[in-house]
DNA sequence: TACCGTGATGTAACCGCTTACGGTGAAACG
DNA sequence: CGTTTCACCGTAAGCGGTTACATCACGGTA
């Protein structure tokens, strides 16, 4: 590897001025400085990052805090990857790289998930972290929130926090059910129901309320009985379609805060011997690939998946360069008609 | 940020000692070293990565090397999210992080991925990776080839890959597709056909092979035509089918090499009116979620994900600690009966 | 001609930690 | 009692950059 220091002997200036073609080239004059990357590209000179960082104490990284949940062992994230993919490329661009942050070595005790956030805050110190992106494995806020309030820069994925240099990005999650309760009413539904994620996890209550403002809209009246909650797994949602169609007056949709769920839904249905959409109208909420595969094709509404990786690393490179924290970013859905309600 | 030179002028002992205390205890009179602790813990010392890094010339960061290919821009890998999991667990075991690389960031033009190999390794160099993963995105090999060549110590996923500190993890391809087949065999199918993957695709071209074994083992003679050609994309499944099925002798069995392809080939078969499994039998490979949840479920084989990580992640670590390269890891495969395939 | 501002470059301190090497004192040895 | 051994610890030289400050040459100005 070659240093600075060799390319400085090599075209007769000292090291600073190498330093300098590369930091702030414009203070350079401009033969010395075509002479010293000429030099630099023959020696393929690349610059030692941790000697830059120790330097600077900042470094092109931005940590990410990603843990399973103990709590919901089978848990997936219903669309990592391409959040990842937006993610990446977005602070690609930034000349930054993502590090996945492991829990402090000794913290790989029962159900260290999300244990020690103090740990990760202090990896992001000792790498000079620029900041970090907190994605939501099922229910994190208490956590998120040490997080926030640490003063490092962090943007958590689905989960409201504050702090000094935090904000978060998540869908426009009671719009989205707010339209898949519309779509509902216009195709003639009156009893509409629906299947709750875990009660302290934010989109969901942002789905449920939603869901009540789409019944307010049309001047339909709650009913108690027809609010189910789940856990965002298919089983719930099996479980808890079930007892809907055991009321008395049974709904005739079904409105699920998640596609695993409407999919369980759809198999309570199927057992009941109830068809889909015509017996019975579903509804789900995520667009995972399932969705358009199971029979009928699930109508559901879509999140920007890539989006949440962009609008994460914008909002961290806002706050990167000086910037205070910026208001929450709220992502459009779609609702993304298929089979499973009918009325196409 | 408290440094090791605070803490020695509190414990009244020299730097040097500070860092033997956390690099080689015993080397430390246990008096002094227990009042190093002591202080640094009130101090929350934090030793500093980055100058820890230009000292040893090494990090504790090993490089994920994952793009999306270009070429085939709708792929999504069948199981990051576990892999995923898998590896950053077996790391952190280590005390390792995951660096997700950015392409260098002039290496953003139109199609960019891994279209410059040499960046990865710079990146390597200039944080001083202890070795990089390579997650296959389709069709890599090439690229993956300089990777290995260069070098530093590196582990593929799903593409064999040779090199002085190379090596790969892969799942036992042909041995599943194998028994795939055998279990075709085993429930009187004799007209059994198969859609292949990409054909640069390694673990495809295995699946291959272990269908011809398959084929060989019950003595059944092998047609041309009962091998058609897919993408790993569900469309190409669908298309593949149908072919398939206008034959004049169409095949009761068909293996796709991918589960997406398997339902794309349900899709068919279900447009042409023929019934699974009666009709048709329907084996797939992978295992992804969408497997269970198609009616008829997938029989398919599955791969073990996590252990996809895990195994990366101790080839790696072996490298690190200095062994050579280790041999090829190939993970077995698991066949899981559901019901396309009838005869439960 | 003396003076000054300015752009280009060098000097050197510093970032925080690791480690080869050397020094010290006490215990062990002959 | 002199000498060796060894455990323990300090000294100081890096690691490879960045950057405040000093220096120097030079053209412009009074």
């Amino acid at each position: 590897m070659a240093t600075g220091r060799e390319i400085a002997q090599l075209c007769g200036v000292s090291v600073a001025t190498v330093s300098r073609v590369f930091n702030q080239p414009e203070t350079v004059g401009a033969e010395t400085r075509e002479r010293v990357l000429r030099v630099a590209k023959e020696l393929d000179y690349r610059p030692n990052e941790a000697a830059r960082a120790l330097s600077t104490k900042q470094s092109t990284m931005i940590g990410l805090v990603w843990d399973t949940d103990h709590r919901r062992p089978g848990w997936r994230h219903p669309y990592l990857q391409d959040l990842l993919i937006g993610l990446k490329s977005a602070l690609s661009a930034h000349g930054y790289h993502l590090l996945m942050l492991a829990t402090s070595g000794d913290a790989r005790e029962v159900g260290a998930s999300l244990a020690d956030p103090v740990g990760y805050v202090n990896m992001t110190r000792r790498h000079h972290l620029g900041g970090l992106v907190l994605i939501d494995s099922g229910s994190d806020a208490e956590a998120f929130g040490t997080f926030a309030q640490s003063g490092v820069p962090c943007v958590a994925l689905d989960v409201a926090v504050e702090g000094p240099r935090a904000t978060y990005v998540t869908s426009d999650n009671a719009g989205g059910a707010r339209d898949a309760v519309a779509h509902l009413v216009a195709l003639g539904h009156e009893r509409i129901a629906m299947i709750t994620g875990p009660q302290d996890n934010q989109p969901s209550q942002a789905r449920v309320s939603g869901y009540r403002m789409g019944l307010r809209d049309a001047g339909i009246p709650q009913r108690a009985e027809y609010v189910e909650s789940g856990d965002f797994y298919r089983a719930s949602g099996t479980a808890a379609a079930q007892r809907l169609l055991a009321l008395d007056e049974p709904p005739t949709a079904i409105f699920a805060a998640s596609d695993e769920m409407a999919v369980g839904a759809l198999l309570a249905a199927r057992a009941a011997g109830l068809k889909v959409p015509d017996d019975l109208a579903l509804i789900g909420f995520d667009d995972i690939e399932i969705a358009s595969v199971v029979e009928p094709a699930l109508t559901t509404v879509s999140q920007d998946k890539p989006g949440f990786g962009v609008a994460a690393a914008k909002a961290i490179m806002a706050m990167i360069t000086g910037a205070g924290p910026e208001a929450p970013l709220v992502l459009p859905t779609r609702l993304v008609v298929r089979e499973s309600c009918g009325g196409a």
